[in-house]
DNA sequence: GATGAATGAGCATTCATTCAT
DNA sequence: TATGAATGAATGCTCATTCAT
């Protein structure tokens, strides 16, 4: 079965491949994931991309479009997969909610810095580009409430509060970008699979 | 029996009352959260304070060091009353657990922008400055592990990852400084009961 | 008799009709008056033409180009119209004098734009260029010059200082582009008619 | 009788001593009139004060601030002085006219670039300081209107539109500016007595 | 302690201009 | 001809910090 690289297909949501960032995009993403967005001058971001300063203009009008142009394109991936991977477990509930922690949790691996700054520099974005970032939070909040009520429904998790658990979820996986490094200690698989059980347990799935 | 404000007491950690921000400390407080470090002029932080820029440099010797003030100050806290928490519980482990995740919980409520400003500006601080709250960071995990790896010794809980457990019970904990508001739906007893039973189940406490 | 639309003829000084200016020139017209020459960048300039920068480039050198071609035009039309008005007037000086005068006021109503620039801008002139303009406006002085000594020669006008008449009656003509408005209260030929008359009483005419 | 430096006198109307302007506005005066406010760059008014650049922000809040104040200092002068130009003319409506010309000529002459400034940089404004300034130009134009007028109605001008008159009045005076030297060939009073007998001859006054 | 005055370095952004295509 | 991409130099302005008073 084919996939286009871009677009998260139904079975193809484990998979973040490249991200397709411009080069001045991914240089940008490293200077703010080290620097944060304030800390980080346009200079730098030039440089880092082997541009001049007005050659980095050219493509971008400015330092808060380089961060909404960053910032959208991290959470579009991460809905589009998301939902993808929500498709993906037919009508099984548990399995529905572990598709979506799992590719929660790989999104926030494989995309490391862009979930960083995401999550980090909400206070440096000006209102519209906040607004449109709260927005995608909000879809992706309520992604996982809705797998959770799900189970719920179905009699196979026994969660009071379903809201304050995805938010709980939710706060796991994004932390994952936090301490997740690639060379380190645990494989993507391990942190999957501790992710999930954790999910499982906070919404208190019964023991496989 | 009486306890002093500001050094928490074996019986006195869940009360979190006047920070003891000097003025000055509290103005930059205010601003390192609404802007970040490098978001935050010094101008920013002598006006909201009353103060001359000269005369906020009376007080600090630089932005950075106002930075590790507020920081230490926090996190010291947080050890001191997390630490009495524990001691508070007595043989049982499975309340030393519980006891040390609701100080962590209250903590991040009651210093919501200290917690706040220290878990986002380790990127701004200087290497120095950042050894000490990485340091403090450490501590604070070890006290969480320590309980969990107690409660398994004892049988209480049955968690396989006691690291990787602790460390998700900490992100819980710090991100509720992302949403919590002392002026939202929940309260803060709500919210410490709730993670409360989140630390339980993901170290597989036994339901009470 | 015919003429052509852009060479005044003996008798069509008092039209002028269509500005023979290039797109490009209209629109660095429009931009000069509105910013000034420094105020005005290059980018606004294409924009306005409907051009790309580099498509401007192809039709003038530089920026100072722009400014020199606009200057040289509006002032060569301004000095050959007053010499056709000159010319037409045969050998009375009052009515050549006020000829002269007429087709001031009218150049500077009908190319409002054009004569602002061009006396506002000098300073922004690089030498070749403000040479050039400053020989223009000599020109123009000269003429005004030589109407009032003839009418001060032939006893129709009492005036002491020619020169200085001379230079009040230009900066009275220059000045009608710094408030006159086509849709105004007073139409072209009020105008005409009391700055006229203002010139005469400036040069000493006998009433009419 | 005693006067203060800075507030004109009804005998004091036609001295115009030392400008008050502080360092940094008289530099910047220089380099306004030189190169025009666009073209004047803060880095020239700040070496032409003597100050870093910040020093001169230490003065002055931005560039638009020092044109403010710059324009403002003059127009107010103007006005103060014409007013006791005017007052110092005693009930005689010719001598009220004369003197507030020649008050008028006199500013021109010795502020000069002020005068030059104010005039020619109205679009440089922004909307705030140019309402203030249009203000300012309203009042000294209906100053000579009003003289204009009471001298119609004594019967001493034979003058049909004196708001037409006391532009034109005002657009010579403040041309002045544009050429009079102070090492020129014409000393500040040749430049008067010409203009006021200019202006006589455009109000319709009886010879002398 | 506080203040007015100052500064070198840096900020985001724009300038006029060029050149390969 | 027209364009997309690029650039060195400059723009107005602000930074953290200092110091004489």
């Amino acid at each position: 079965m084919e996939m286009s690289e871009e677009i998260a297909t139904t079975a193809g949501w484990r998979e973040f491949g490249d991200d397709a960032l411009s080069p001045p995009l991914r240089a940008a993403l490293g200077v703010f994931a080290r620097h944060g967005y304030h800390g980080a001058s346009i200079r730098m971001i030039a440089e880092a991309a082997g541009l001049s300063v007005p050659g980095l203009y050219h493509h971008y009008r400015s330092k808060q479009a380089i961060l909404a142009a960053l910032v959208d394109t991290a959470m579009a991936e991460m809905l589009a997969n998301t939902a993808a991977a929500a498709d993906d477990a037919g009508d099984d509930p548990v399995t529905r909610f572990e598709n979506v922690v799992e590719c929660l949790a790989r999104f926030h691996m494989a995309r490391r810095d862009q979930a960083f700054v995401a999550s980090t520099e909400m206070r440096s974005m000006e209102p519209e580009v906040r607004a449109h970032h709260v927005g995608q939070r909000d879809a992706q909040q309520e992604m996982i409430e809705d797998a959770i009520r799900a189970g719920v429904d179905s009699g196979d998790f026994a969660c009071e509060f379903p809201e304050d658990a995805a938010r709980a979820i939710a706060s796991l996986c994004v932390s994952i970008a936090n301490w997740y490094r690639p060379d380190g200690p645990l494989s993507a698989d391990d942190v999957v699979c501790r992710h999930v059980e954790f999910a499982r347990r906070l919404v208190g799935a019964a023991a496989r």
